[in-house]
DNA sequence: TTGCATGTTCCGGA
DNA sequence: GTCCGGAACATGCA
């Protein structure tokens, strides 16, 4: 699993239980790893949630919100989370954490890592999200121009905070910053109107064609698609990619295209 | 064997 | 108050 969920791949988990479990009744849940249990017990969690119905899930920025007829169930995938649906009977990965039995299949919390977790809260909203900015996907422009015109530092290092702006991890903002051909360490409160305007143009358009395929696409002209080659050019204009590491993370950028200031 | 990893949180320092 | 880098979490991979 080197897929690392950013917004798109949550949207995908959500399709999933969308899909499979929104309105079926759970009736059995297998805590095969407590490690990824949060803040309750394994025992608690099954009690709260066994012979429960699922509801419709919501998302906001890479968190997956399930409520049920009883409380509400919260996902995070971490580094190297996954949510899978399959057929009764089919085995068992190594890495499902937590099964979710229903009638006609089975719902699979699979992580390697076990960075992040589930969680339950037995009303609605929880204070896990209390933090959060408004989500990437949602987030209309003068909030999104508000947010960022006060911010000091590299533009890259507020694109992946989730307390301005839920949803966008690094390889999501090294692409949109790619595509607005913006220099990763450019200080965010020296970009003008136009340039801001044009960021965040692009993480729509980006976010938008990779919720579609439930990931960020790997495909021809997306920066995505060669980052992991070290001999890598830029897909636009073939100038070899470079290395560096912005607000603590491995960053890839064309030297040509987003030059900085 | 060692270093590194695409997420989040906490901590000390500037 | 902000921002930054580093460490920690747990695991697999080059």
């Amino acid at each position: 699993m080197t897929v690392v969920p950013e917004l798109p791949d949550v949207e995908g988990f959500r399709r999933v239980l969308a899909e499979h479990a929104s309105g079926r009744r759970i009736r059995d849940v297998e805590v095969r790893d407590a490690g990824v249990v949060r803040a309750i017990t394994p025992e608690a969690l099954r009690e709260q949630l066994v012979g429960r119905r699922f509801g419709a899930p919501w998302r906001h920025g890479k968190w997956l919100v399930t409520p049920t007829d009883g409380p509400t169930l919260l996902l995070h995938f971490g580094m190297t989370g996954a949510l899978l649906w399959c057929p009764k009977g089919e085995a068992r990965h190594r890495h499902d954490r937590v099964v979710f039995v229903l009638d006609d299949g089975e719902l699979r919390y699979r992580d390697t890592r076990k960075l992040q977790g589930l969680w339950v809260s037995p009303g609605a909203a929880d204070d896990l999200l209390a933090d959060l900015g408004p989500d990437a996907l949602a987030v209309r422009w003068p909030h999104f121009d508000r947010r960022l015109s006060g911010r000091r530092g590299a533009v890259k290092a507020a694109l992946v905070d989730q307390r301005l702006l839920a949803g966008l991890g690094n390889l999501l903002a090294d692409e949109i910053l790619w595509r607005a051909r913006i220099h990763p360490r450019r200080q965010a409160r020296d970009m003008p109107v136009e340039e801001r305007r044009r960021l965040y143009e692009e993480m729509r358009r980006v976010l938008r064609a990779a919720v579609r395929a439930g990931r960020i696409p790997a495909r021809p002209g997306w920066l995505t698609g060669v980052r992991d080659d070290t001999a890598g050019r830029c897909p636009r204009c073939g100038t070899p990619l470079s290395r560096g590491r912005v607000g603590g993370r491995g960053t890839v950028w064309c030297p040509r295209c987003q030059q900085p200031d």
